[in-house]
DNA sequence: ATTAAGAATGATTATCATTTTCAATTACTT
DNA sequence: AAGTAATTGAAAATGATAATCATTCTTAAT
């Protein structure tokens, strides 16, 4: 459970970690920069590199959406859903039958897992009706 | 996101299917492309559209990699992996943890689910020492 | 404290997967 | 066959992210 941080965390690094705690939900790098704006003076791009450093030091998660845009948000409670392959809408499950198996694969894989993602994909009770 | 509703299979569709059937591993849309340009004539945009079609026809799965791209592969047998946050590369697991919950889930919800995808987030072992 | 080396920053540009456009072609219906 | 709708594909547009590079900030040694 322990993070490989022997490196200090920049300003930026905080900043961004900061605004993730702050607004609780899932948020862009885009999204993100328009928001820490208002706030600070912070780049784009260093915006984008503070998430990968975040990353690799397992304080926060991230999911794609079906448009391609990658969310980031602080490493918590699971949040899976089930996304609508035609209007893309997303719902939230709220319990996770993986972390039993994750617990498992932590001990018995060299590989160090720091999160996952779990998405089930479908269609929508309303979409189901008008596609095709 | 909406791709036209069809009123039926067209022969691109079914390429593309085929294609699919005939290699076995997930494919990108643009490695598709090259692969079936060699065969018979299609252009790019008809292949992503035939893979949206596909896909909510419940017929092809997809996972997006580490750099953005889209794999897509017939729905068949799971395959979910670890991904490593620093090298990028995926190491496959061969089990799925998930079939039971995702049986009682189609039982519980009205969502119509065709499949899901399950992937574990950290860093493999050469990269756990080399980061930082 | 000064300075040299190295890391971090941010504006801009580049990249690359995917989507959209639109004219041309093809398929379906009457 | 004629008319209408769907499909196609080449090219352009979009949009998220990565790379570049000059500048600024840290750190460490003197």
């Amino acid at each position: 459970m322990s993070n490989p941080s022997p490196t200090r965390r920049t300003p930026a690094q905080n900043a961004v970690l900061e605004a993730l705690r702050h607004h609780r939900q899932p948020m862009s790098a885009q999204v993100l920069y328009s928001a820490m704006r208002s706030q600070c003076s912070i780049g784009l791009a260093t915006i984008y590199r503070s998430l990968g450093v975040l990353q690799k030091l397992g304080l926060i998660q991230h999911r794609v959406t079906r448009k391609g845009t990658t969310l980031y948000s602080l490493i918590k409670h699971e949040r899976h859903c089930m996304t609508c392959l035609h209007c893309g809408q997303s719902f939230p499950i709220n319990t996770c039958p993986v972390m039993e198996f994750e617990a498992e694969l932590r001990r018995s894989s060299s590989f160090k897992i720091f999160y996952h993602t779990l998405e089930f994909f479908g269609l929508c009770e309303p979409c189901a009706y008008q596609v095709f």
